[in-house]
DNA sequence: AGGTCTTCTGAGAACGTATACAGAGAAGCT
DNA sequence: AGCTTCTCTGTATACGTTCTCAGAAGACCT
């Protein structure tokens, strides 16, 4: 099952191996006949350049760039490999995506895997963890990118949403509509977003005067179902929330089916879009932003390092948006 | 920027690099002093092996598949991502993405890519397209596992949806429900899928002795507001439908929207699961399955090949199940 | 005729790694 | 002492490609 090399095109064709590179790469200074012969044979043998070979000679890229991300298919993540997808193709590189299910040695295993088959570039979200060095050491060999989320004390380009923003204006929503016992269901508390988030929420809270109740607080809600059972609890409570502020997609439809069970009339807010929440009979506050272009940013900042700037790191933030979804039923 | 090798890390330990590649490789018989001095002159230079150079190595392979796809943004497609992640990651691979967007070119220029880069193996969601040769000639250089559509007259395995049973199911109960008047909303007609579906849809009409009036019939829809476009024409006409089977979870969210404008009691069941449709004020019927699982199972069959089976050619058919939900409001 | 320029092709050396082979030293045996 | 075996390391080559160099043959000039 070996597969054909030039030598065995030139030796099917009458040439040298060297005539034959030149006839795949297009030179002048080629005999018609010879060239013609030559593509005889590389039609006849199935041939196809190992690029792999290729990559080897000085100079060369792999023309391929990497995304590490928690999960493909979650649609936030999702949305962000078609952008970058969609950016590494006009780059004209391909995209190898590989998952971390927000576990470190994971990242690490994948990142150090992906140095060594020397990508040309790498777009990374990071897991929270407290290992300062991994990122800065590997971010020598290659340039990199972060998405979402910012490792502290890392020289590196980043392109993050408004959390503290966006998370403050939804609670600002819910107070200004009246609600008054406010709950945050958040994730994994270590996730920088999820703190960020937080502290929005707590300042919204503080700016207008109410108390900021820990037994209102929830983290650690990694799936729908956690969010469910955590916002049942919330809203069931002897001191109950009427409302509550989700931190990301999975959350806030987890805290919708608690709250369709629940049946009463409580507030809703959530980070991230999520889809047929406007047809809901019940109206939902969402703090939504393009997250196909937090992809694409990311992609195009990165190709930006791997085409040689050497410009000052650089942070963008995306700003985030209130829509009103979901209608009074 | 050039990144240190054996070579290197062998002059900086004062050894020959092939020491330094035993001492990475972690072979026997080497002196515990020597073994020493090459890692410590492996963590001062930051040296990582060049995976590619090993690649090239007689019997290597690249411990890479790949998966094309039309748009890692839609669910359904990165629902098949990560079966396909997870299924790699389990055999030690990572895996590229790459999207056809449905263009030909764009599928022939990726996979030919993809061969020249020695990818162990291929997922495809083949376009919709006549040109025969082109998979048959690309499986000969890697074995190739087809995705919810099966080219025609090409040797190799696939895995797909009953199409044309669950299109079938679901226009059945349409009509058990009292409804007569039942729409098609389908995407690109030349998709096989779209035509299994369709055929199903007539099926059951048939069987109930339905007509199959052609101006129900609504093709081409690739967007979600194609689809609500096409749906508010059907459900507003002269003699407009009393209900409507779409063809996929984009225009199956068009039709709710066109539907939710519209006001009255249509009848709408659709292919693909959708997240929060459960919480709807309607009754919504869906043809459901296990999308990761498809990824997974072609994974599965895919590294089957890898690892060198010969089998005959597998056509696995996943299948589907009728669910009901939304509420009566 | 002699020179330069252009066109065409082949030989051979890299790129970074793995490995067959060889050889050296030490240890263990008769 | 002489032999084998085990431990450890270096030399050299190959993987498939590109590229430099060199050379041959013809065309075009003076």
């Amino acid at each position: 099952m070996r597969q054909p090399t030039m030598r065995d095109v030139a030796k099917a064709a009458g040439v040298s191996p060297a005539t034959v590179s030149r006839v795949v790469n297009d030179e002048r200074y080629i005999r018609p006949e010879t060239r013609a012969a030559v593509e005889r044979a590389i039609a006849e043998l199935g041939f196809h350049r190992n690029e792999i070979a290729r990559t080897l000679r000085p100079g060369q890229t792999t023309n391929t760039v990497a995304l590490v991300i928690e999960d493909p298919g979650n649609p936030f993540w999702s949305a962000i490999i078609r952008g970058a997808e969609e950016t590494a193709r006009r780059h004209r590189h391909l995209l190898v995506v590989g998952s971390t299910g927000q576990d470190y040695e994971r990242e690490r295993d994948l990142l150090r895997d992906l140095v060594r088959r020397r990508v040309d570039g790498l777009l990374v979200v990071p897991t929270a963890h407290d290992h300062l060095d991994l990122h800065q050491e590997l971010t020598r060999r290659a340039p990199m990118v972060f998405i979402d989320r910012v490792p502290p004390g890392v020289l590196a380009d980043s392109v993050v949403l408004d959390s503290f923003g966006g998370a403050r204006r939804a609670v600002e929503y819910l107070v200004s509509a009246g609600y008054r016992r406010i709950a945050f269901l958040g994730g994994d508390p270590a996730v920088h977003t999820g703190a960020a988030r937080q502290a929005g929420y707590r300042q919204a809270l503080t700016d207008a005067g109410l108390p900021c109740d820990p037994a209102l607080i929830s983290l650690g809600n990694h799936t729908v179902a956690d969010a469910a059972r955590s916002a049942t609890a919330l809203l069931t409570g002897a001191a109950p929330a009427d409302a509550v502020f989700a931190d990301n997609n999975r959350i806030c439809v987890g805290v919708l089916h608690a709250a369709a069970a629940h049946g009463s009339d409580v507030g809703i807010a959530g980070f991230d879009d999520v889809e047929l929440v406007d047809l809901l009979p019940r109206p939902v506050a969402l703090i939504t932003y393009d997250a196909v272009e937090l992809g694409r940013q990311a992609a195009a900042l990165l190709f930006d390092r791997i085409g040689g700037s050497t410009a000052d790191v650089r942070r963008l933030v995306l700003p985030t948006t209130l829509v009103h979804r979901g209608r009074t039923p």
